[in-house]
DNA sequence: CCTGACTATTGATCCAGGTCAATATAGCCG
DNA sequence: CGGCTATATTGACCTGGATCAATAGTCAGG
């Protein structure tokens, strides 16, 4: 492979997982160069989807999962009058998809927040690949095991939280994601609009939209539009953090927690 | 292992999977008669717990998965501050613990809620076995896949069905369950407290209560304290339905669909 | 069979957050 | 650059379900 044309290397290069600033995200593991290759050779890059292009649609075939490399996902259920809920946001580095593994069908649909690269993971292939590179099947499971808690924290949430416990948390969770991430943890754009947010909170868009200005006017933090600017985070986490659950930031990637 | 002296031989057919009617809810796929022995080898049957009983903690560290043999199983995360969020109920064939496998550490706790009894599933030895059975780890990633199902349908409960929606919707549930093991899908006693069950759906005690007599004044079912009979399983699926996911009852085991 | 401690039911009241309605403001496209 | 539509903010009001309070079963242990 390495003595492969200069110009085909390149091409290889800039989409290989091993120049991947992400990599350690998506597939947080030790992989010794071969396996990763291994692994590079299954992963297909998809032209990028623009704003409120789905990647699927709630009823779809299963096939691969997706990790985001840029932009950002929604995933929701919907039901037949029309009701819909948020089930979850995606950012760069956290996959999507692993809900439809159980029975082959996609139970939510994907649709893209803005403009957004993914790749694409064929899920039979990797099932083969964790056969085969070791450690893979496990840190596949533990990955499904974290979205069960990621879920799990979300029950909380939605049960016993108030409307401003429940945004606090919102924002934190974004907060973490995009500093593990290596961006800044108090000046971000939410991709996501308030209806969004709304939904995903379970509560209605005007409680949202009172919550950015009263939270602005306590000086927490200064919002506008999708433009967040936290001045006291560790205000912020109190006002979430009476009853979190969300330990040692959930949202973030295993690769932290070596098991 | 045939040749054993017959008193042996007694026990482990008593213990072995192979002989549970539950084991196509718990490990629900085809399996050869030498691979099974391979599984009922690293499975442990452990003395029942008593009511009230924990199976393990909140914090525990990880090691093994459960699956209910009989009785039921509620599991709960708990803030600092006592609140509590039950997360579950787990009833014969269901497995318990798939959310502990990230960090290594029980971010619920489990407790019995009447006499139960459990295989344990060390889940080393599990992931090891994955590598060797043919199609046990897909099984493994659909069993996950299926919990986070659930959790996703408990998302749209909490998020956006009203106290109605959310109890008639919680009896379908039990009553698929129920039923899918065999026994009646219309009349059932409920092992939990009207405290959990409030708790689970995210309603005060004196909702549920009040729904219950609602119900029952309206015709729909019959209760009595933890009895349940319910006399119009239809129209009880008009008042949960309207907004239902529960797509193919996902509360069912994953034998019936065959990927 | 009694006692004490949960657990459940029922009624009365209250309030967090939903709903409805009226403006703003921001993109977006021709 | 103006007109259109989607999104956001703000205010006024209302309601589903929480909370508080009292009563009634239920059941385990002596």
């Amino acid at each position: 492979m390495s003595e492969m044309p200069r110009v085909v290397d390149l091409t290889e290069v800039r989409a290989a997982c091993k120049s991947c600033s992400l990599f350690h995200l998506c597939l947080p593991m030790n992989i010794s160069n071969t396996d990763l290759e291994l692994l590079d050779r299954i992963i297909k890059r998809r032209r990028p989807l623009k704003r409120g292009d789905h990647l699927f649609h709630m009823g779809d075939h299963f096939q691969s999962v997706y990790a985001v490399r840029s932009g950002s996902i929604k995933t929701y259920t919907a039901t037949e009058d029309g009701q819909e809920q948020i089930t979850g946001f995606h950012l760069p580095g956290e996959l999507v998809g692993l809900d439809a593994i159980s029975d082959a069908k996609h139970p939510c649909g994907a649709k893209a927040l803005e403009s957004t690269s993914l790749c694409e993971l064929p899920f039979d292939q990797l099932e083969e690949l964790g056969n085969r590179i070791h450690g893979l099947q496990h840190h596949l499971f533990r990955l499904m095991s974290k979205e069960i808690l990621k879920d799990e924290n979300m029950l909380m949430l939605l049960g016993k939280m108030t409307a401003e416990e429940r945004l606090a948390n919102f924002l934190l969770s974004i907060s973490g994601r995009f500093k593990h991430r290596g961006f800044s943890a108090t000046e971000f754009y939410l991709s996501m609009s308030r209806n969004d947010i709304g939904n995903y909170l379970g509560l209605a868009v005007e409680t949202v939209s009172r919550l950015f200005t009263r939270f602005q006017d306590d000086g927490l933090l200064s919002v506008e539009r999708k433009h967040i600017l936290i001045h006291n985070l560790e205000r912020l986490q109190e006002f979430a953090g009476k009853r979190t659950t969300f330990r040692s930031e959930l949202t973030e990637s295993l690769s932290e927690s070596k098991a």
